[in-house]
DNA sequence: GTTCTATCCATACATTGTATGGTTATGTAC
DNA sequence: GTACATAACCATACAATGTATGGATAGAAC
């Protein structure tokens, strides 16, 4: 049968209406706006106005969008260094928050961010740099830059793979966690009972920019006393 | 059509072929040897011989038996509290040690477990009470401990995450990083390329044991500065 | 012995990723 | 210009997945 009345062919030079980018664009956008769920090849398609195929000519499979994406939040990691005239310390601290905020630009993508084993280009080397650049001046010997650069690293995946399952900025964890704990057999975690009743209700609306904070004060004052030996 | 010469009808007491925790040990073993994709409900009906749907029965749907899976890895945390004859920090690294251990005793869960926000059971509260209590004997105020705690278990989190992401216990990063670094634009992270150069090939043979304790010591030395104000 | 219901089964459906094989226009070689 | 390879897009089809629906059977409860 033939196409009649339906768009076929070969478009005219410069009016393709496929692009890895235009592609990689739209799948972000329904990601961010729906969930990494409401992405399927057909629906990509059917946003971009295209037949589900169509898009194999431009990425071999969808690992390769999902790959694409993870890559684009790398690729918004803001770069800037306040340069030599800070502490160390706030250096350290000014690399960590810039990747942390490219994480949370995009919740729902973190998982794919940070399982996805392929994503090995530039962009994430080029992401770590301003960790390097903070511990080198701090004047630590490589072994220990690398392995607290690996440290500070795993933190903000960790805290960022928490944040991300959560959606508001500030989240209450009272009443999930107070509940939970009162519901526990008596004894069974009686610190931890402990603890968080002394905080109480107000003390619990946890605060995600409070506790990011807090680690990384933890971590440049565990970084610190190595160099001060 | 009659079931003829098929299994069918309620079995005697006691001889039921599924239970819940049937259902999920097998689930366990399979994730285990094979992945987490290769868990569908019909591999799983099939390897318990048994019908897809009857699978249903014990369990309301896949993310259930998902969700059964991670309470399993919380569950098999050891509980070995070294007690308070040891200094605080080796009790907190006791607990983290054992956490990551849990973890790293089925990777091919890590992701699922450390997404999952629906595992909020008893077995998660009961987990954290070793943080809990070491933190507590360190003399901090409960919101100090809070902070501290989300801080190093985000860290076992992140941690767990990469190491989850690789097979073996060593793990040679230097190809792969190596060649990654010497393929960038010169001048892109000089820092970073100087710092895994004086490392070396030999340098690079990551330890995943050795940066583990590496964090521990960063946490712990950063946690106990805050101890000393 | 009748009724209830827990356990398990057979069939069916919508949704997914993508293999296969068109159809048409563009770019290159002669 | 003509021939031809190729790039861009499309239509159809298939296997795999989770699970809704509606039984069938036999132990349990009365």
């Amino acid at each position: 049968m033939i196409n009649a009345g339906k768009r076929s062919g070969r478009p005219r030079a410069g009016e393709e209406r496929l692009s890895r980018e235009a592609i990689l664009t739209t799948a972000l956008r329904i990601v961010d706006d729906e969930g990494i769920d409401a992405l399927t090849m057909r629906r990509l398609a059917s946003t971009l106005e295209v037949n589900p195929m169509s898009l194999y000519h431009h990425l071999p499979n969808k690992a390769a969008v999902l790959g694409g994406l993870a890559e684009l939040v790398f690729a918004g990691v803001e770069q800037s260094d306040p340069g030599d005239a800070v502490p160390w310390q706030e250096q350290l601290m000014d690399a960590a928050r810039a990747y942390r905020n490219a994480l949370k630009a995009h919740p729902n993508l973190a998982l794919q961010v940070l399982a996805d084993t392929s994503v090995v280009s530039e962009v994430v080397v080029v992401t770590m740099e301003p960790f390097y650049r903070a511990l080198d001046r701090a004047g630590l010997p490589p072994r220990q830059i690398f392995e607290s650069v690996n440290t500070i690293v795993d933190f903000i995946h960790g805290f960022a793979l928490g944040e991300a399952s959560v959606r508001s900025d500030t989240f209450d964890l009272a009443p999930d966690l107070l509940a939970r704990v009162e519901a526990l057999p008596a004894g069974r975690a009686p610190t931890l009972a402990r603890v968080v009743g002394e905080l109480g209700p107000e003390g619990l609306a946890y605060d995600f920019d409070t506790g990011f904070e807090s680690g990384l004060a933890i971590l440049t004052a565990g970084i610190a006393a190595s160099t001060a030996t």
